[in-house]
DNA sequence: AGATAAGCGAGACGGTACGTCACGTCTTCAC
DNA sequence: GTGAAGACGTGACGTACCGTCTCGCTTATCT
């Protein structure tokens, strides 16, 4: 179902910006990118199935890379750090959920292409980085409360340990490997937690 | 310096690939990612700047991204997996000469516009994928030496333990951030050594 | 004299045709018509030469032939109907007005192109087969008046006599011999108004 | 029925043209040219049906427009000049059998194309107006005979008379309009004989 | 209340790149 | 040396988007 084509026409409400237009142009892009992928993600594409004029989203959106970002910030849900009282736990569940998140809703696709995008547009570029580092100090908190425990060593770097993770689910997203055999994640971070020496890593 | 406008007219040498275009394309195509990025690298583009005709590059390479492959390919050094007896130095020769090559060279960028090119273009989205399965394989066999010399515990899993620091410079390299305080890397590899939870982690 | 590389840069004037761009399309077109000739008459030469963009031209002429037509349509001259009172005369001034406008003019070498465009496109050959039988239906006009003088006899063709007269004309134009000794044209209408069995066509 | 793409490699028979070759490569552009028409007529695609090199038939015949003309005389019959002792007979004769073979055979369709040709092709044009300029004056032949007859008057141009018909016909080709009530041409003919001032000239 | 200002859709503009086709030339190799 | 084969550089084809523009309009806000 589309809400983007809406035949009722839109106009301007006086000098300030139309919501529905904009709600109009976020949908449409959106639903671009869940239907044809980034290869069809062009603003005159967004243009046409918003019935909005090229130069309204230019106005308020300065490039392609812009409105992506945007339609991504729209689409993500803001992930709570879990904190089960395990570091292991806590681990598992973070990247388990990046997972099934990515791999449930239409973010995970836009996510890529965010990341595609960067690689030749600084301002996404910028804007990626910043969020990254965001992401990684607000979920490194996780770790932090493991310190504060003591329920893992204190020269642990939080950040270090998340980005590790978070890495490997980038690698994983933008090579379509989501899907992974159960068990393995648990593994992986039972591996990070004990050291590739400690014998106990992979039973239980 | 290019090499690729060389001013004496190719021709055609038979009913064979004239090596001389060839060069010629491949040279120029990775003279513009280097100078210019992804941005500017077109066909059109490599063709001018190749003195070759469009229809022979299409005739040798499919696509956009077949071009760019090739560039990665013929640019990229094969990296001997290391083997120093110790699972420390040799993950991180593995990561540091990885990040390393990464900075010094134009493959970090070149390898930069790959993946991103591979999150819109199911070809090279395979190609990459077939090309991070196998070099993982590879360099797992790092670990498998360290598993065999009863250094580290057999349950560990060798091709997820090099895609968790793989991923980790992939993230770096995606979001431009392949500088590093020195001992930093040295850390997260003595970490994913020892786990989380021992001490000696991070002091020597 | 060149009118159609104006510097000034012409841009949009909102959502409709802009003049300028029609008319500086227009005078390239012709101007490479009368320098080059058909040969070099390409869709590329002509943007490139009215500082216009291909896509323009496209949205308004759809193909190459059309273009062509077009260009014929605004350089020709609506030739009248002579009618001095006698059938020759008329006739003569219908032929020779006409071997004279596309001997002085660049419309005689336009027309040969768009005759044999019209041989391989259905477009061009529609609209060149319109634009005979209409032309051919006003010229019979002098028969007509002719007949109802009573200057001729009633079960002349209008439309075949002046039919005879331009496909004679064509011929020439095609073959590039469209030159004659003076008097030539004048005989052959008279012979054509006289019969060949009249001694009198030839003399005066 | 093709029997240009013989499966059977040509090959060289010496320092000597191939005449099976020679009609592999005739045979192929007749049928093109009757089967796609003159756009689909190029040396790539003649090449490929005949299969045939290119240069083959560079070699021997310096231009499309070289080979078109061969073709067309390949398939031309040469017409008798009729002489049926009545010069509206003969004229008759001759405009019905030329629409007739024009209509009936690919001859028709292969000259429009040579005509086509000769507007932008220089070599072409000059073996047209050679061609034609031949073809009248043997068919102007029959006007002499009915001069020598005292069939009709002494001082009639028979060439221009003969032009006339035929440019009248070539008009009818070159607008695709060769299909004519019975009785029209006759009548044309007749009108051409005894003027237009003489009323005996549509009834018999 | 009328003027002003800005947003709106629409779509044309000059460009650039796309991927394909044909051009006419060239070289190789089999015969 | 002729033949098929096919690669070569060149350049036109017709299309898609780019980002900018002007248009005619609508509506809120500010005199």
């Amino acid at each position: 179902m589309t809400l983007a084509g809406i035949s009722a026409r839109r106009t301007s409400i006086g000098a300030q910006r139309n919501p529905a237009s904009e709600a109009a142009i976020l949908n449409a892009a959106a639903e671009i990118l869940s239907e044809v992928g980034i290869a069809g993600f062009s603003i005159d594409a967004v243009a046409r199935r918003a019935h909005a004029g090229k130069p309204t989203i230019y106005r308020w959106w300065p490039s392609r890379a812009a409105l992506l970002l945007d339609v991504y910030h729209h689409q993500k849900r803001v992930e709570p750090v879990p904190d089960t009282g395990a570091i292991e736990t806590d681990l598992l569940s973070f990247v388990s959920s990046l997972f099934e998140y990515w791999r449930d809703s239409h973010v995970g696709a836009i996510f890529r292409f965010v990341i595609a995008e960067a690689q030749s547009d600084a301002a996404t570029a910028e804007a990626l980085k910043i969020y990254m580092t965001e992401r990684i100090g607000q979920t490194a908190e996780l770790v932090r409360h493991a310190q504060a425990r003591g329920d893992i060593a204190a020269n642990v770097d939080p950040e270090m340990t998340i980005e590790l993770l978070a890495g490997f689910a980038w690698g994983r997203l933008l090579t379509g490997r989501l899907e992974m055999e159960p068990g393995q994640l648990d593994r992986l971070v039972r591996q990070m937690c004990n050291g590739l020496r400690d014998g106990a890593c992979g039973d239980r």
